[in-house]
DNA sequence: TGCGTTTAAATTGTCAGACATTTAAATGTA
DNA sequence: TACATTTAAATGTCTGACAATTTAAACGCA
């Protein structure tokens, strides 16, 4: 393993880092057992405590995953899909509601994607996706629903969509340009006609799908992002009037 | 703050989890410095070092940054586009590269992905985008290029390319796809002839894209997808022969 | 008074040593 | 052999201490 050089930042921190770029590099491979914290505190001339700060961040990106007892320790981790959602939903959501991103930003980038995996979902959406995306639509159509209900119901929706396209890597990249949409969602007030609205451009991409018709799915999908916008656009107008 | 239920994980782990969640929901909010490691210890009832772990587990995330001396501590950081595009970058490599992804499933979304700019690249493309372009298809066609700087210059490229669609939260979402792949390229052994031709479609992205045409652009990067996804089936192929 | 210097206080970074807890292998026993 | 017990190794946690750093306040001097 490397060592560290001079001085600059924290030590767990350069530990972390130093581990990490192992794994990253492929030399420490997957299900390998790093040495036991005393052997890195010794390695790395630390103390534990400094070595077990250094696991702790390796751990939160769930690069490495640690077990007690005789012949536990830590190994390095097999990232699994669900991880790899959560990590970027979360940097992504972050990204988005630090950054002062516009919502017109925000949602040409979330259709942009979401078309790219049309052409892909309409040649291999399967019955359980469109059941999941009809499902969500006959909700959407509920009376009582919340606002925040709608929304996250409206997340499900699109992620069927996408989820559609039968191909993890692009679940996984668009997971994240989804779900950060939501916070922003959550800002708009949905009015019963913006609902119905909105369930007429759902259900025109699920029935596009179903007849395995890309393009208009793809054409409804642009038709709805335009709709979405004006939504966003009018809350954000009131917001601006509202802070004068 | 929460507080943390009966017993499960790692209290350090629970403990990060909980103000985790709190910058999530926004009720800290960016900027917002957090007690003390003495404070925090005193309110969940455990040591500081358990909380310093729980806090290098949120740091390794850049959803807080610390700061020593008097009024220093630890603060809710705003995270920046570097600190997203790292994570992003490390998430998809290894999830690319831990879990047998096919060379097929990463090119499909990686090209499925892109095409979703080109539209916006053919409409926004800068002067300055198409320089780099220009500058890294310059590079790719010298003969002494090893096939590492040869992949390296190709992911400027694309890089390049998404950045003409001139939406950071494209950019952003897209990182994780281009930069990901490069490990699977870079298993890729580049010929003269294989490079003539790549360079031969790049220059057509080039071209498309200097013009404004979103359609010539989304061709030639289509053409690519397939002759990339030759190149990877003929490694694998060999890979597969000279296993057995 | 005004300004530079010094001091003090607060906070994170690091260390040392200890004990608790967990796990699986080794051992002992019926 | 089968099962219970012991043991060893490792992580999880705690206590207490000191070092390093940074800012604000106190101080001294012209």
């Amino acid at each position: 393993m490397k060592i560290d050089p001079d001085n600059k930042a924290d030590l767990s921190a350069q530990i972390a880092e130093a581990i990490r770029k192992e794994i990253m590099a492929g030399r420490l491979i997957i299900d390998e057992r790093l040495p036991s914290e005393a052997e890195l505190a010794d390695h790395f001339a630390v103390s534990r405590p400094t070595v077990r700060e250094a696991l702790k961040r390796l751990a939160a990106q769930s690069l490495i995953r640690t077990a007690r007892g005789a012949f536990g320790g830590a190994f390095v981790n097999r990232l699994s899909y669900p991880e790899a959602y959560g990590q970027h939903i979360t940097t992504s959501t972050l990204l988005l509601s630090m950054n002062a991103i516009s919502f017109d930003v925000a949602c040409e980038a979330r259709y942009a994607l979401e078309r790219a995996c049309t052409p892909l979902a309409a040649a291999r959406r399967t019955p359980d996706t469109l059941a999941t995306m009809r499902a969500e639509i006959h909700r959407q159509g509920q009376p009582g629903l919340t606002d925040e209900s709608f929304c996250a119901s409206d997340v499900t929706f699109h992620r069927a969509l996408v989820d559609s396209a039968a191909n993890p890597v692009l679940s996984y990249q668009l997971a994240g340009a989804v779900e950060a949409m939501q916070p922003l969602m959550n800002m708009i007030t949905f009015t019963a006609r913006s609902r119905e609205a909105i369930v007429g451009f759902h259900t025109r991409i699920a029935d596009a799908l179903e007849r395995h018709e890309a393009d208009a799915a793809q054409a409804a999908l642009s038709e709805l992002e335009a709709y979405t916008l004006t939504l966003g656009r009018d809350v954000m107008a009131a917001r601006a009037k509202a802070a004068t």
